[in-house]
DNA sequence: TTGTATGCGTTATCAC
DNA sequence: GTGATAACGCATACAA
C-alpha cells in the first residue's frame, strides 16, 4: 500500500502538498496538482481512512445494530439503510443483537471504539441506558423512544385498521396474537388491535405468541386451532406467524377466506406469494431504513431537524386471506 | 473517551505500563497493575480501535461482501458468518453489491482503507481481477474459484438429486428452469439436472429466469404456465421461483402434488410454512457461513489450511410439492 | 519492573 | 503556493 509519503517523493512535493490537493483545501498550482494525481495514479493511491479517522476523531464509518438479519422484516431495513448511506459514502459496521441486552453492548462498544460517527439501532431492549452518554447521534428504528431521535412506523394503527377489516369483513370469533411483550411494536400493534376489537360487540381470544422464530411459528399454529378450532378470524403478530397460520388452518382443510380471515403484519415480500397471498398490515420497511439513515445524517452535521420522531404511515394490503368487504358473510 | 495518556496519568505510571497491562505484554508488578485497571475503571476507559489499527497494520474487522441480503438466502449465510467471527472478536464491515462490478469494487476499496483483515465475499462477478494483488486472505463464498479459497454447496449434485428425484416420482413433461447464467452456481445446479434429464428418457424445456428477484418471480410463474401449459413437473431455480410457481398453479387450480411437481432450490427457511410445504434442495446456508469464516480465521493466522475449496453437501427435502415415491404416477 | 522515545498515515498550523 | 512539523492514540524497542 502506498503513503501519501511515497506519493510525495513520486511528485517531488511535499505531503502538505499532496495532501491539500487530495482534500482540495488550500492553494495548489495547476502542474502541481497535475504532478500529484499523476503520482496518485502511478502508485495506485488510496489513503488510510484509518489514520484519517485517528487525526480526525471521525470516520466514514456508521455502526448498525439490528436485532436478527433472519428475521425478513429487517433485510429490507438494512437495504433502505445500506442505500441512503453509500450516497453519503458511508459504510456500516453490521452486528446482530439477538435482543440480548449484553450483545447489544457489546457491539454498541466495538462502534464506538472504532470512531463510528453514527447509530441506528433497531434493538428492542428495556436497556435503553446502554445509549446514554454517548457522544454521538442515535436513532431508533423500528422502535420508539421519547429520549432518542427515532424512525418507526404506526403499530397501534396498524392493529386497529387491522381489527376494523377483519370485522368489517365479517369474522366472529376472533383470534388476536399478541407477539413477545418486550418488542414494543409488537404491543403497539397488539394494543391496537385490542382496542378496536373492545369498541366492537365481537367475540375474540387473545393468544402469546412469545417469538417470531420461524421454528416457533408452526407451534404457535398448531396451538391456537387446538386451543381455539372454531376461530374464523386471526389477527396475527406478523407476516411469519400468519404464514404458519394459513399452513396450518389449509392443513386442516379449513376453507380461505371462507372459513377462517387471517391478516398478517409487515408485508414481507414473500407475503404475496402465499396461496392464497396473504392480507397485511405493511410497513414501508425500506423507506424507514432510509428515513432513518436521512435523520441521523442531519444530525450528524448537526444540521437543524424538524422532526425527532418520525412516524411512518402503515396501510392495509387486501389480499386474498380476507373477504370481499361486499360479500361479507 | 478517556485516552491511555489519562489512564497512566490516573494511575501515576507511564502509558508503556498501561499499555503493558492492556496487552498482558511484558512484566508488570501486580500492584501497579492493579493501579492500572482500577484507573481504567475510574475513567471508563477502552483503548481506541483505530489507534491500533494504526499502528498494528490490521484491525479486528473483517468485510463481508454480499450480493443482496433482502434474498432470503443470504441473511442465513450472514448469521453463520456473524455468530463465527464474534467468537474471535471480529467484527463486520457490510456491503450488498448487487452483483454490480463497480459496487463490488467500491466496497473492496473501502474495506481496504478500514485495515480489514480479510474479506467473505459472495458475489459472483465475473470480474475476480477485483480481487487480484489483494494482500490479505479473501475466501468466496457460495461461488467457486480456482484462484481462491472458497465454500460452496455442491449445485451440480444438487441438480442431479433433484431431477433424479422428479422423475423418479413420474413427471413426464418437466419444465427446468435456469437462472441467471452469470451466477455460477445457478449455473452448477442447472447443469447438473440437464445431465440427470438428458440421461432419461423424460421430454423437457428449458426455460430461463433471468433474476431472483420477488418482483420478478410471478412473471416467471406466468410465463411458464402460458408456455408450457401442460407441464407435470417444474425444477426451479431457487425457492423464490418456486414458490411463485406453486402460487401460480394453485391459482389456475391445478393439484399439487398430483397435477404437478415442483422442486425449488436452497430451502430458505419459509420453504416449509407454504402449503403444500414445498419440496426443495438444500443447501446448508449457516453452516457455509461459518466454514468459510473459519477458513478466514486460519488464513488470517496463517495457519495451515488442508482444504482450500470446501464443498458442502446438498440434501433433498422431501416435503409436499412432490408426490411419495411409491405412489407414483 | 518501569519509563522514554519513535512511528503508524493523516491533517492542520504555522512559517517561508 | 509550498514545506516542515506537531498531533491524533496506541504499541514497541530500547534504556534504565
Amino acid at each position: 500500500m502506498a503513503t501519501i509519503r511515497d506519493v510525495a517523493k513520486e511528485a517531488g512535493v511535499s505531503v502538505a502538498t499532496v495532501s491539500r490537493v487530495l482534500n482540495e483545501t488550500g492553494y495548489v498550482h495547476e502542474d502541481t496538482r497535475k504532478r500529484v494525481t499523476g503520482a496518485m495514479k502511478n502508485l495506485n493511491y488510496s489513503p488510510n481512512e484509518v489514520a484519517r479517522s485517528l487525526y480526525k476523531k471521525k470516520s466514514k464509518l456508521i455502526g448498525l445494530l439490528l436485532p436478527d438479519i433472519t428475521n425478513p422484516f429487517f433485510p429490507q431495513l438494512a437495504r433502505g439503510v445500506e442505500d441512503e448511506l453509500q450516497k453519503g459514502g458511508y459504510r456500516i459496521l453490521f452486528g446482530n443483537s439477538d435482543e440480548n441486552a449484553e450483545k447489544e453492548l457489546d457491539y454498541l462498544n466495538t462502534f464506538i471504539q472504532n470512531n463510528v460517527v453514527g447509530i441506528i439501532s433497531a434493538t428492542n431492549n428495556k436497556s435503553k441506558t446502554n445509549y446514554d452518554g454517548l457522544s454521538i447521534p442515535v436513532v431508533f428504528l423500528d422502535r420508539t423512544s421519547s429520549d432518542y431521535p427515532s424512525v418507526y412506523a404506526d403499530g397501534k394503527e396498524g392493529g386497529r385498521i387491522a381489527a376494523g377489516e377483519i370485522v368489517k369483513r365479517g369474522s366472529k370469533r376472533i383470534t388476536l396474537l399478541k407477539g413477545p411483550a418486550h418488542i414494543q411494536p409488537a404491543l403497539d400493534r397488539f394494543q391496537g388491535a385490542l382496542e378496536e376489537l373492545s369498541r366492537s360487540d365481537i367475540d375474540f381470544h387473545v393468544m402469546s405468541t412469545t417469538s417470531f422464530a420461524f421454528e416457533d411459528a408452526e407451534k404457535w399454529a398448531k396451538e391456537l386451532f387446538s386451543m381455539y378450532p372454531d376461530t374464523d378470524g386471526v389477527l396475527a403478530s406478523n407476516d411469519i406467524v400468519a404464514t404458519a397460520i394459513l399452513h396450518e388452518a389449509l392443513r386442516l382443510g379449513k376453507a380461505i377466506p371462507e372459513d377462517i380471515q387471517i391478516i398478517g403484519f409487515d408485508d414481507i415480500p414473500q407475503s404475496s406469494l402465499l396461496f392464497p397471498s396473504l392480507s397485511t398490515i405493511r410497513q414501508p420497511a425500506y423507506e424507514m431504513g432510509k428515513e432513518a439513515v436521512q435523520l441521523l445524517i442531519k444530525l450528524i452535521n448537526s444540521e437543524p431537524v424538524h422532526q425527532q420522531h418520525i412516524q411512518m404511515p402503515v396501510t392495509f394490503i387486501e389480499r386474498h386471506t380476507t373477504r370481499k368487504v361486499d360479500t361479507n358473510g
